[in-house]
DNA sequence: GCATATATGTTGTTTTTCCAACAGGGTACA
DNA sequence: TGTACCCTGTTGGAAAAACAACATATATGC
């Protein structure tokens, strides 16, 4: 897929024609980079104007307190933007953004975005429009976050992100984009803690899983 | 103070005189609604596409599960605004919105904000402008929230908590609008082992309070 | 003031999670 | 093929949170 064609998947320019994606991104100036496994692309305490977009590979949105506890806010695929919200504000970054494998990440800077370039290029109306749709998107999609977080047991927060999982995937079977480790930072649990309640409940015939592979059986709730 | 008093200091009004606002108000056609105490304003499923925003009164964004416990996502003050992102997509609504006390909210339809409207109205870029700016804020204030519940201890979440309100007050010493049972299923902790680790943390020299006046005496962290 | 209701704090017990250490399986690669 | 490494699962003991029950304090209405 070249960019034109991934930017289309891309909430942002949802609606647009590839022609049009072409004019556009020539208003915007944006520029595209690479970043290795692991390279932090935003850093926690950065500040900046520009959001990004994943043309290739993913990210992991992420966050370290004082004792090196790590916990994953959330992943961006193929397509998914970030940093939005923090090129809206002047805010510094209370996040980091990790490159979770060799990644292209496409920078466009957020006041061309937002504000009607000097060409009257008339597909930017429609661009602000999809700013706002993808910002509530990106809104509720943290609220469901909070969803899985505000659970109190492990058996619990599991259930709920893989619920939340088989439905966006639209399967009961699904694999889930992170390692085991990554997971329990996902849900802020223990690992290991997490791998025990993982097999009670295999045990009780909630879950059947082998790896990132699950399928869950229980009623949805 | 007036209704369009209080409408400048909202985020979704920031930068309009007050004839203006008299103006927009005009072309938004909004409608003002008061609720009693604990009366639902929005309830868990259901789809709206006005924003609220509080003119008097304040209002708690909720959530219930399977088993009834309450869980308190966030708290709306005067001049505040509810359910942006919620009216902005067709999705319905994972959350409840119930009114704290006595309140007034005024709706405002989202496509009246989002586009722009017949007569050309010239605050309307603003208004949208504002719009992406606030739906910006409520991600960061998620992203907050998300950072407490990320925490594993009580006394962590507690800590993280009243740091930010601290931050927010400006001062080290602050009153929380929260009661106990409010703290509780706002940090998704049990009311009295909550008591408990807070009656730890002032023996320990970290907090003094009473009821709900707060002063911190450790370090920023 | 008194009775009642509500909010907050305390205590002891049970349950869950955390932690550390290790074991087994899979994979990459020399 | 064998070795080293990483991922996952398991176990037992330590720590923390949940829970239940009660005590105290504060607010409310009569």
């Amino acid at each position: 897929m070249n960019m034109v064609q991934i930017l289309q998947t891309s909430p942002l320019f949802a609606g647009t024609k590839e022609d049009e994606i072409a004019q556009l991104l020539c208003c915007l100036e944006g520029r595209t980079s690479d970043f290795a496994r692991d390279r932090a692309i935003i850093e926690e305490g950065d500040h900046t104007d520009e959001l990004g977009i994943v043309l290739k590979g993913r990210v992991h949105i992420t966050r370290h307190d004082f004792w090196g506890n790590r916990s994953l806010v959330t992943e961006v695929a193929v397509g998914g933007s970030f940093a939005e919200a923090l090129a809206c504000t002047t805010q510094a970054s209370e996040v980091s953004v990790v490159a979770a494998e060799q990644s292209t990440i496409l920078f466009l800077n957020i006041h061309k975005v937002i504000t009607s370039c000097a060409r009257g290029c008339i597909f930017h109306h429609t661009l602000i429009e999809n700013m706002v749709r993808l910002l509530s998107q990106r809104n509720l999609d943290l609220l469901k976050k909070i969803d899985h977080l505000t659970k109190r047991s492990t058996r619990d927060k599991l259930l709920s992100y893989l619920n939340s999982e088989s439905k966006r995937q639209q399967s009961r079977t699904f694999t889930i984009p992170f390692d085991r480790q990554q997971l329990a930072d996902y849900l802020c649990v223990e690992r290991s803690a997490m791998s025990t309640e993982l097999s009670r409940m295999q045990a009780d015939g909630l879950v059947e899983y082998q790896r990132r592979e699950f399928t869950l059986h229980h009623e949805e709730y």
